[in-house]
RNA sequence: ACGCCUGUAGCUCAGGGGACAGAGCAACGGACUUCUAAUCCGUGGGCCGUAGGUUCGAAUCCUACCAGGCGUGCCA
């Protein structure tokens, strides 16, 4: 589609005094078949050549050049519609699917470059809930975005392993903790010790300024607080890799917050010395009145350090360890304050690259009855949505397809497939209402509908064993034919927009509208019934929809299995 | 009180200056001797939160207001 757009501009710029990269920002694409492929509007020329928009198409139209690419060019209304020329985009589109295979669809925009991908960050000692299914699968699925088009990345989990809540937690289980629990279910108990603790220290105070106290006794390196600490951390990381080895996520680094433990005051010491902390009401504070925001709290006045004193030093140890060219936070929108002070912080800091750090926000995850909180004990455990959706699909597979092989596999990747999809498929900056019904809906708008579609394709190829692939897809012109064609060639086009604006939804959409071109298309055009030629370039289209399916698929971390 | 985000079909959401505003779900009506019906085709359904403004052109940009969510120094 490339070739075809510079086509276009070039033949605009032999008429148009107007520079090509400016020609290039006013291609549009045409809301319906009919209208062509490419649409320039001539609107704006209005004023500069004085004359009526539609008097301007109608005459670009009779000045362009040929061009071969196009079948024609034409004027309707206001706009200038170019026709690609059928044969010759089947032609090119399907052939660099089936040569490039995998790497259709990238780029090398970001070669040479890194981008550092912060993400997941879940609660050690805290069950691994839905709301944090979030930040997993969308800085993998922006891990996947970025890599397609070239960038070195590295993916961090900034585990919660530090901080106050570690002091409840030790207070919580000396108090009430039982060892046999302990062993038997790990999560479980410390996740009803800190149910409990919150529920008591809201009649008894007192609580509170106990675990602050172990947090303390925590961070100076008493040996029964860091046995406990290290004890919890171990247990919860073991959990949390169960779960990430389920959805087939990694990640480069484990460099939680107590891995910054030893550089803390080397931090703070040097904001002391470029004179950008004060103390106030008996804490450390970074003022940022200058900048319309609160101050960024340092140090506790028990000297104990906070959330953004780790989080500045993080930075700031990834800027040394990794050079990058990007930071991306992908944390819940709540945060945004936390880090718009982070990054002002970066900045009277005098550090340039702050401007590259960039939070990624998403909305929360809420019940009909408000915000989900580990503390009020109202989590939704990833797990046991994981396990349901398993289990549902393994239901409809054993009554669509009981002889399929390996069920349990195919259930796994298309019960956590749609539950991935789910997160996904809308834009991540809205608040998600969960709702077991829609996580448990496999039709319409969903991974199990693409997954579906491309296990369709992979029945016709298995049937057409051995077909010769020779093919002429100059063949494929037909209405179906070329809708599904124009929506592969736009992939890169696709891959491109969801990393600049990180939206995996993109890419989620897209794929959907893939799926439902192919589907259409399978319902009207026989591909093993229809005459030698036609079939062959029929497979030839198809085998190509079932790559880019597998390839917008792999992006957003989901399994396209062969059956299902 | 202030700041940020959101408001589009009954419900969940796409579209984020350009050609008649689109899907899915739900409802109703059709299509399985034919490549997997987790599918497809069709019907109905809209002052794009409200009011102004910018523009040749606004669901899209700006302002105000309304509604909801989130946040606002010792949690993360």
């Amino acid at each position: 589609m490339q070739m075809f757009r510079n086509e276009a501009i070039k033949l605009l710029a032999a008429v148009l005094p107007a520079a090509k990269e400016d020609l290039a920002g006013e291609l549009e694409n045409p809301p319906a078949p009919e209208m062509g492929d490419i649409a320039f509007p001539c609107f704006k020329l209005a004023k500069t050549l004085r004359k009526a928009p539609t008097v301007i198409a109608a005459e670009l139209k009779d000045k362009l050049p040929e061009s071969k690419l196009f079948a024609r060019i034409e004027a309707k209304g206001p706009y200038l519609n170019f026709y690609c020329d059928r044969a010759l985009l089947a032609r090119t589109t399907v052939e660099s699917i089936l040569e490039q295979r995998e790497a259709y669809g990238r780029l090398d925009l970001g070669r040479g470059k890194t981008v550092v991908i912060d993400f997941s960050a879940p609660n050690i000692a805290k069950p691994f809930g839905v709301g944090h299914l979030r930040s997993t699968v969308i800085g993998n699925s922006l891990y996947r975005l970025y890599e397609a088009l070239g960038y070195k990345c590295v993916g961090i989990n900034h585990l919660g392993d530090w901080g106050t809540q570690f002091g409840k937690l030790i207070a919580a289980y000396l108090r009430w903790g039982v060892a046999e629990k302990m062993t038997a279910d790990p999560l479980q108990h410390l996740y009803e010790l800190y149910v409990r603790f919150h529920r008591e220290a809201e009649q008894n105070p007192a609580l509170d300024d106990e675990a602050r106290a172990w947090f303390k006794k925590l961070e100076d390196g008493d040996p029964e607080a860091t046995r406990l600490w290290r004890h919890f951390r171990e247990v919860s990381l073991a959990d949390f890799k169960r779960i990430y080895k389920i959805l087939g996520v990694e990640f480069d680094a484990y460099q939680g917050e107590s891995f910054y433990n030893e550089m803390l005051d080397e931090t703070v010491a040097l904001v002391e010395e470029m004179g950008l902390a004060q103390a106030s009401e008996g804490a450390l504070v970074v003022d940022l009145s200058a900048e319309g925001m609160p101050p960024c709290l340092l140090r506790k006045q028990d000297g104990a350090t906070l959330y953004a004193t780790r989080d500045l030093c993080a930075a700031i140890y990834r800027y040394n360890t990794y050079q990058f060219d990007k930071m991306l936070y992908v944390v819940g929108a709540d945060q945004a304050l936390h880090f718009r002070q982070l990054f002002a912080v970066l900045k009277k800091m005098g550090y340039s690259w702050a401007d590259r750090c960039c939070h990624v926000p998403f909305g929360l995850i809420r019940f009909q009855d408000g915000k989900m909180s580990t503390r009020q004990g109202t989590l939704v455990f990833l797990e046991d949505v994981l396990n349901r959706a398993t289990e549902l699909a393994a239901g409809i597979i054993q009554e669509k397809n009981p002889g399929l092989a390996n069920k349990e596999e195919v259930a796994r990747q298309v019960g956590i497939g749609a539950v991935i999809f789910g997160d996904l498929s809308n834009d991540r900056i809205k608040d998600i209402e969960f709702d077991w019904d829609k996580v448990l809906d496999f039709s319409g708008e969903t991974a199990p509908y693409v997954q579906y579609s491309h296990a369709r394709i992979c029945s016709i190829l298995r049937k057409a064993d051995n077909w010769p692939q020779e093919y002429d897809a100059s063949l494929l012109t037909g209405a179906e034919e070329q809708a599904v064609i124009n929506l592969l060639a736009r992939f890169s086009d696709q891959i491109v927009r969801a990393a600049e604006t990180c939206k995996p939804s993109v890419i989620a959409r897209y794929v959907l509208d893939v799926a439902a071109a192919f589907n259409t298309f399978y319902h009207r055009c026989p591909v093993l019934q229809a005459p030698p030629d036609i079939s062959r370039a029929r497979l030839a289209l198809i085998d190509a929809v079932r790559q880019v399916l597998v390839n917008g698929l792999w992006l957003l971390g989901i399994a396209a299995p062969e059956e299902m």
